[in-house]
DNA sequence: AAGTAGTATGTTATAAAGTAACAGAAAGTT
DNA sequence: AACTTTCTGTTACTTTATAACATACTACTT
């Protein structure tokens, strides 16, 4: 899987396959079942490195057939509580996470400008804020960290319109 | 102000004074009106140290005649913009900022137990955000740091409770 | 292979959070 | 006072999410 920033329309299919491949190995292990509905969403989640809303994959799902809200929700539900996708909370949207089954607090970068959004996974940040914490007396549970800004590409073109 | 983690119903008053005081302040050097409404809104999330929904906002002006959403969210688009509270996107609520007027992220812990919610202010983490992101070449405008776990109080209550 | 327990999905209705658009009132300016 | 700007009221609506119950599927037991 080639990092976000840089991942390329062509190149893009490597992504959904890896995240599915992913997937499917997490669920063997530990026993869960990626039936076929979860399997259709998490590729829909998979079909760019943008977060998706629950409504756009419920329209997505209703242009094959009939489908109402609890569906999508109960299958977000589900690849959330398995690990396979995020829910970004300042953006209400959700995304498929790169390391599913690895502990990681999944801190993300979104670009304000296309939206693509980049899981990062700095031990620095983690470590400082729960530091920074443990200085309040605070036993941190969970760290949610979004950082909206410009992609190294949308700053390129911001540049060259200058 | 007393530490949020720290300060007892019988201090808490000193709290809303100086949040109101503050305010007052800011909005005489900036030039903003501090009407009666936004007063009221800031004055009841001042109330306590923990978030606010907007629909419990509403809820209490309701009480003391009509009023509805649109009037609430304006009130707090103007409070969220001076800068006098901030948003938590965790939990859709908002809360009283401790430093107005000066220039900062915002971060946040919030008790999953009592719902008391400090901000940090870690120049720590800021920067160690900023490096992370540098990392990727991409450009921070805005850090949305919120943790969750248990306040001191709460963490004693729990060991006692063993 | 039939029964059954558990899990997953369909369906209807509703809750919770937030906004658009226009009308009227208050404050600030000339 | 006339005018402009800002603030608040009001109605209607959008978006996001969940509760509750019905049906269907899966996997296990015998």
């Amino acid at each position: 899987m080639s990092q976000p920033f840089s991942c390329s329309h062509d190149q893009h299919d490597h992504c959904v396959d890896a995240a599915l491949t992913a997937a499917e190995r997490l669920c063997r292990e530990q026993r869960l079942r990626l039936t076929p509905l979860r399997r259709k969403i998490l590729t829909l989640i998979w079909q760019s490195h943008r977060p998706v809303g629950a409504y756009d994959l419920l329209e997505i799902l209703q242009k094959e057939g009939r489908a109402a809200p609890p569906t999508v929700y109960r299958t977000l539900d589900f690849l959330l509580e398995s690990g396979l996708v995020h829910r970004l909370a300042t953006r209400n949207a959700y995304f498929g996470c790169t390391r599913p089954g690895q502990d990681h607090a999944g801190h993300v970068l979104i670009c304000e400008s296309c939206h693509v959004l980049a899981e990062i996974d700095s031990a620095d940040v983690v470590r400082q804020i729960d530091a920074s914490a443990d200085a309040f007396g605070f036993e941190v549970r969970r760290q949610t960290v979004e950082v909206s800004g410009l992609c190294p590409r949308c700053r390129q073109e911001a540049d060259h319109a200058c």
